[in-house]
Order: C-alpha cells, then sequence, then structure tokens
DNA sequence: GGGATTTATTGGTATTACCATTCCCCTCAG
DNA sequence: CTGAGGGGAATGGTAATACCAATAAATCCC
C-alpha cells in the first residue's frame, strides 16, 4: 500500500469539498472505513465534521461519481469494494477534451496487450487460462449477436489480462475497452464473426501452449487487423458526426466575457 | 473522435447531478463548450437548466475535481483545455480501494514502458529525443537534490512517452509516475545518483540510435532494477504505517447500523 | 494619464424546508 | 406462534435563501 494521504497541513487555501475528499482518502487509508461498510448520516457526518450539508454532499457526489461510494435514498451511504468504474466518467472526459480518436485508443492496445498476452502464457495459471478458453466460447456461441459477440471478445481479452496478473493495466484497459466498446460493436456487423473468431483462437492456443514469442504475435496480429477495421468504421462515424453536428451549432451556453 | 454520449432517454431515475454532467458532456462533444471558454455564471446556469443551485455545484464540483473546469471566486468557471490531472484524484482512490501495491504498479511500468522506448526509437522525431536528453541532462545537474533529481527522472520517462506518441498511455502513467512520486524519492536517497544516471544514459543513446530492441532491452534494465530497490523500501514504508496506524485506530467515523 | 478606490459580479458556505424512498418495528389476523 | 400489513422514523435528493470573500471592472481622484 502506498502513503497517498497528504498532511493535514498545506490545507489552507482549499475548497472544503477538497478537504473533506482527502479526508476520505485519509479514513479509508487508514482502514477506519472499511469497504462495504456503512458512513453514517448526511446531516451527522456533516456535524461532526463541522461543514454543511450541502458542502458535505459536494464533496460525497464526488466520490460517488468516481464509484468510491454509492448512496441510496431511504438506505444510506455505502464505501464500495472494489471501484472497477471507477476511471470511467473520467477517461470520457478525458477522451472528450484531448479529443483523442479511437485510433489512438487502439494504438495504445496494440501497445500493450501484446506484452500482456505474453505474460499471461507465462505466468498465467491453469485456472485463468480456462476463463480464457471460456469467453472464447461464449464468443462461438454468440456469432449471431453482434453485442453478446463484442462483449465476450472484450471479456476475452479481460481474461487475458487478469491471467497476465497485473490489476493496474487491467483497470486502466477495462475501460478503454468500454470506450471503444459502441465502435467495435458498429465494426463488428460488417466482419464475418468467423474472422474474429480464428484470430482469437490463434491467441488462446498459443497462450495455452505457454509460447510467449507466439502469445504476442498473435495478439499483434489480432489487434492490427482490428484496428484498421476501426479507422474505416470511424471515418463513417465522424462523417456521422459532423452532419449531427451541424444541426446543434448554435452556441447557446457559452458567453463572451463581461 | 468517439461517440460517447449517451441518449437522453433512459435518463429518468437518475440524479439531477448526474443528468447534468451527462449534459456538460454533450455539450462539450457538441463543441457548444470551447477549451479554455468561460461558462455563464451559477445563477445563470442553473436557471437555464432549470435546477437549483445546489445541484448544479454538486455535477460542477464533479467536473472540477476531475480537472475538466476550473473555478475561480469572482472571476468565473472556465472549461480546461488539456485535462492531464484528470485521472489522478480517481487513480488514487483506486490504489487505495484495491489495495494496490507499489510493487504493482511497478510491474506495470515494467509491462508497459519497455515498449513505449522501442516505439520512441521507432517514430521519435528527433526534437522529441532532445528532450529526453535534456531531461538526462537536468538530472545529471540535479544529482545533489533528491526531490528534483526524482522529477526529471520522471520526466525523463515522460519525454520517452512523448516520443512513442501515445497520449493515452502517456496519461495513463503519468499518473503512475505520481502515485510512485514519494517512494521513488525515498528510494533515491539510498541509490547513488551515479547509478540511476548510468541507466538512463543506456536507454537515451540507444533510442538515439533508433535502436528498439536495445531501446527496448534497456528499459527493462532500468525498470527492473528500480522495483526491486523500491519493493525494499515499500517494506520499510508499510513498517512506518502500520506503526502509524495503531495509534488512530480507534473508529470514529463509521456506525454499525440503526 | 495613472494609480487608488469603489462597486458589482462570482464562486464558497451555511441554513432551512420539504419530498420520495427505504427500512424497521410493531400490530394484528390467521 | 407466524406472517402479512401498516405506520413512523431515518435517509438521501432537491430547492430556496442569505451572507461571505475574492476578483475584476469601472470609477474617481490626483
Amino acid at each position: 500500500m502506498l502513503a497517498l494521504v497528504v498532511p493535514i497541513a498545506k490545507r489552507r487555501k482549499e475548497d472544503v469539498t477538497v478537504k473533506l475528499i482527502a479526508v476520505f482518502k485519509q479514513l479509508i487509508a487508514e482502514g477506519t472505513l472499511e469497504p462495504g461498510g456503512r458512513l453514517p448520516a448526511e446531516r451527522e457526518l456533516a456535524e461532526s465534521f463541522g461543514v454543511s450539508r450541502s458542502s458535505l454532499r459536494q464533496a460525497l457526489k464526488v466520490l460517488e461519481i468516481m464509484g468510491v461510494i454509492s448512496q441510496r435514498v431511504g438506505d444510506g451511504t455505502y464505501l464500495n469494494k472494489g471501484a472497477d468504474a471507477i476511471l470511467r466518467e473520467p477517461m470520457e472526459f478525458l477522451i472528450l477534451l484531448d479529443g483523442i480518436s479511437a485510433h489512438e485508443l487502439m494504438e495504445a492496445r496494440l501497445l500493450v496487450e501484446p506484452e500482456l498476452a505474453a505474460r499471461a502464457a507465462l505466468r498465467g495459471s491453469d485456472e485463468d487460462v480456462a476463463e480464457i478458453y471460456k469467453e472464447l466460447r461464449a464468443m462461438e456461441a454468440a456469432k449471431e449477436d453482434h453485442a453478446k459477440f463484442v462483449a465476450h471478445d472484450l471479456l476475452f481479452h479481460q481474461a487475458v489480462f487478469h491471467a497476465a496478473g497485473n490489476r493496474v493495466t487491467s483497470l486502466m484497459f477495462s475501460v478503454v475497452h468500454k470506450s471503444l466498446d459502441k465502435l467495435i460493436t458498429m465494426t463488428s456487423q460488417v466482419v464475418e464473426p468467423e474472422h474474429t473468431l480464428t484470430l482469437h483462437r490463434r491467441i488462446y492456443q498459443a497462450i495455452r501452449k505457454r509460447d510467449q514469442d507466439e502469445s504476442r504475435r498473435r495478439m499483434t496480429e489480432h489487434l492490427v487487423d482490428a484496428r484498421d477495421l476501426l479507422s474505416r468504421a470511424a471515418e463513417k462515424q465522424s462523417h456521422f458526426q459532423m452532419a449531427a453536428r451541424i444541426q446543434s451549432l448554435k452556441k447557446k451556453e457559452t458567453r463572451p466575457s463581461r
């Protein structure tokens, strides 16, 4: 575990909200708050922290959107266990603000996933490999249903990540996958499922053989193929978006200055 | 650019806050809001959206913490341009909640950065390579100042990322670097700077020679070394944390249930 | 014309009130 | 004794209001 918590000093000119978030971080790090545990009611928390409920709610809302906590009316606030979705919202904004294209996301996959496949071949347990096979079978069973087919395609890759045994990359790229989901689904409608399946089978077999080099090559082969297919789909997509944008080009929310 | 915006339907049982965030996402995607641009005042925005200022502020706070916007009292609210820090807070919580260790973060670096070094050797422009060299020189100049030395160490790696030309991985791992920053600084105090410098020089020279394989090997060499050094430092760190935790083990914020 | 001062605007915080949902406990019928 | 039902309390969600502090623009004064 790391030392992420910032000392309570130096927190002078910051928002109450920011301070509160830091406090929660501290409480989680200390173990005072346990995953799955229930937090005190907002009114109590606000009082014990010496802040208004509105300010507290701002902090809690941030944590909720980030997936750290869950709130349910009439019930209470709970600290989430795993936080898979924690990077999703931020990543979406990142893609929007920095104008990151599908192509660039695929390039990122191409950089990382081959190495992960190699690692999966090296360190994956038999159970891990079985899980990869399971998703391969699920893909075969869902040839007709594009959405389901793509879902299991991505789960196949997630299984490879898991076999590689590094949660950091796994979590990061699950977000990348999610961002690409729709586009991949679009693409899959113009590609023969058997084509995709063949490439995945090769990856699986290479990992099963514990052949690192071939695993890396096969994953590269698949992603290069997917990248090129996606690029073409993305072009159409962007034409589509362009047309839609023309209509809503009345700037009505921004304002110059005063 | 991707299609991340969710259709306005299906937004029924969600928070006003969540809806508002979706609206902002939409406005950014449309281009109605431009990076660097100024948003209307909170009071105006709230009225035009038909929500209370409190609810609007919750949404804005989320966006601010994520680094999407910046707010300044007496001035106004602005849409940020690049959003480098957007993943930082979420990542810190992720590390806390999932209990990700420094070792695991280093493993992630070890998986990804060698390939990025190879890519930098392949595609980096001469300017990119010069930038890497600049950070190497900065490291040499800061041998005595551990904090500065580590800062330029990480900037060296960032420069390699930039040379590799993929912003996705670059953004992701800048967060990983930041999380490791303190620990690396601790470690650097017990390591001869010249040792670290030698390893970095080899990486730089390999990239400069445009030798992909050697770049990959040299980066691996460096990170394996760093990982092992860090693991030892992390042990001490965890002992330290353990001692601190014992004192603050009075659970005062959680409560069973009612 | 330039620096100091005033003034209006803006985000930050707190308080209060009310609503809808949920849970818990108690009652009552079987 | 058990289970179904109801009512009340607690909880998060939203809104409205008031005031503060910081900022920037306009104004004033020298």
